[in-house]
DNA sequence: GGACAATCGGCAGAATTCCGCCTATTTTTC
DNA sequence: GAAAAATAGGCGGAATTCTGCCGATTGTCC
C-alpha cells in the first residue's frame, strides 16, 4: 500500500459512528485514529503534536455532541493549540445557530448527520488538502468566486431520494431528542405508530440506538 | 429625531417581510432602503457607493432566496465590491450547508427565520457595530459567539408539514436554478411532468415567478 | 416471578399519490 | 402568423402509503 493519504483523527462517543467512519476512511486510504471523549481527543493530539512525526493530524472530524467536553469546546482549545490543523464537526440534529458559531470559530465545515460516505470523503479530502475558501474568507479581492456553491456530487438528487433523506433525518433528530422514546416521537412529529414504525424500519433505524 | 443608528439596506423579494423589517428597523431608528431583487439592491448598493455621502450601507439585510440573482450571488458581489459592509443572510428554511457556505463565503450573520424583532435587531445592531466573532476569525482564544440564530416558534413541526416544506424548497430551488424551466426541474429531480405539475400547484408555485 | 407498560410486526381496507393519455393553451421559432 | 415546442390540467386505473386492530415480545418495577 501506498502512503497513507493522511492521518484524520476521528471523535465520536457513539462507538457505531466510529466504526462506520473509520471505515470509510480506511477504505480510502487514510491512518485513522478514534477517540470517544473530548478528553481523550485532546490528549491524542498532544501525543501528535509531541511526537517527531510532522505535526500530528491532517484533519480532525469531531461530534458535536459529546458528554464531557463537548465539540465546541474541543474545537477551540484545538484552534489555539494547532491552528493548522482543520476541525470538521459534525451533528446529528440541524442546528444552524451552531452551525454559524462553529465556522465563526474556525471550524473548516460542519457536517449534517446523515450523510452520505461520499459527501463526507470528499469533505475530509478538501480539509486535508486544506482547498477550501474559508481558507482565505477575507481575500475579497481574488478574482470573483468560482459558484461557490458547494454542491454534493456523486449523490442521488432526485426529489424522492432528497426526501427520503431528509425524512430519515428528521425522524432520526426526533428520537436524538428524545433519547428513542417512541411514544415522545409519535407526539411530536404527530405519527401514528404504525406509519412511525413502518418509516423507521425502511430508513433503518432502530431505536436501541438512541437510547 | 438624532441622526440615524445607521443605514441599512434590506433585500427581500416577499413585500410583507419587507414592511415588517423597515418597520423594525425604523422604530430601532435606522434608516432603511429596500429593495426587492439582488439587482436592484446591486444597483442601489452601486448608487450608494458611488454618492459622497460615507461609504454607503452600514449593514445589508439579504434573503437567500430570490428570484434572479440568488442571496449568495449577491453576497459574493458584495464582498468584492464592498468588503466593509457586513451582510446578513436570512433563509426561511433552516440549510445548514447554505449556512456554511454563507459564513465562509464571508456573511455576516446567518439568521433563520422566523425570528423574534429583537433578536433580528440586535444581529443588526452587532453588525453596525461590527461586533462579532466573524471578524477575527482566527481570533480563537475569544469566547464562542452568542447564539445568534433563531429557532422557530409557532411552526408546525409535524413530520408531514416539515417534509411539506421540504419539498416545496427543493422543488422551489430547481426552478430557480433553472429560471422556471419546466423541463430541466423534471430532467434534474427525476419526476414526470404530470407529478411536478401536481406538487407545484400544491404549494402554489408558478414557473412564472422563476423566469 | 407476575403485573404492567412500551414496543413491534402481520394483515388489510381506506386514503392518497403517482403518472400515462389526451386535449387546451401559451410561448418560441422561423 | 403559422408551425413547432413547451406547458398546464382533467380523468382514472395502478401503485403506494397510511393506519387501526390484534396478538407477540421485550423491558421494568415491585
Amino acid at each position: 500500500m501506498n502512503a497513507p493519504a493522511g492521518r484524520i483523527l476521528v471523535v465520536d462517543d457513539e462507538g457505531d459512528v466510529r466504526d462506520a467512519i473509520s471505515e470509510w476512511l480506511g477504505l480510502s486510504g487514510f491512518e485513522v485514529q478514534l477517540a470517544a471523549s473530548g478528553e481523550a481527543a485532546s490528549m491524542m493530539l498532544s501525543d501528535a503534536m509531541g511526537a517527531s512525526e510532522a505535526n500530528g493530524f491532517d484533519a480532525i472530524v469531531c461530534d458535536v455532541r459529546l458528554p464531557g467536553m463537548d465539540g465546541l469546546s474541543f474545537l477551540h482549545q484545538t484552534r489555539s493549540r494547532a491552528p493548522d490543523v482543520p476541525v470538521i464537526l459534525m451533528t446529528a440534529h440541524g442546528d444552524i445557530s451552531l452551525a454559524v458559531t462553529a465556522v465563526q470559530a474556525g471550524a473548516f465545515d460542519f457536517l449534517e448527520k446523515p450523510y452520505a460516505p461520499e459527501q463526507f470523503l470528499a469533505t475530509v479530502q478538501r480539509a486535508v488538502l486544506k482547498d477550501s475558501a474559508s481558507e482565505v474568507p477575507d481575500d475579497v479581492s481574488s478574482p470573483p468566486a468560482p459558484p461557490a456553491v458547494l454542491t454534493d456530487q456523486n449523490i442521488d438528487l432526485s426529489l424522492q431520494a432528497q426526501m427520503g433523506r431528509h425524512e430519515r433525518t428528521l425522524i432520526e433528530a426526533s428520537l436524538l431528542r428524545h433519547s428513542g422514546n417512541i411514544s415522545a416521537v409519535m407526539d411530536e412529529l404527530e405519527l401514528p405508530r404504525r406509519t412511525l414504525n413502518e418509516k423507521m424500519q425502511k430508513h433503518g433505524l432502530r431505536r436501541a440506538d438512541f437510547a
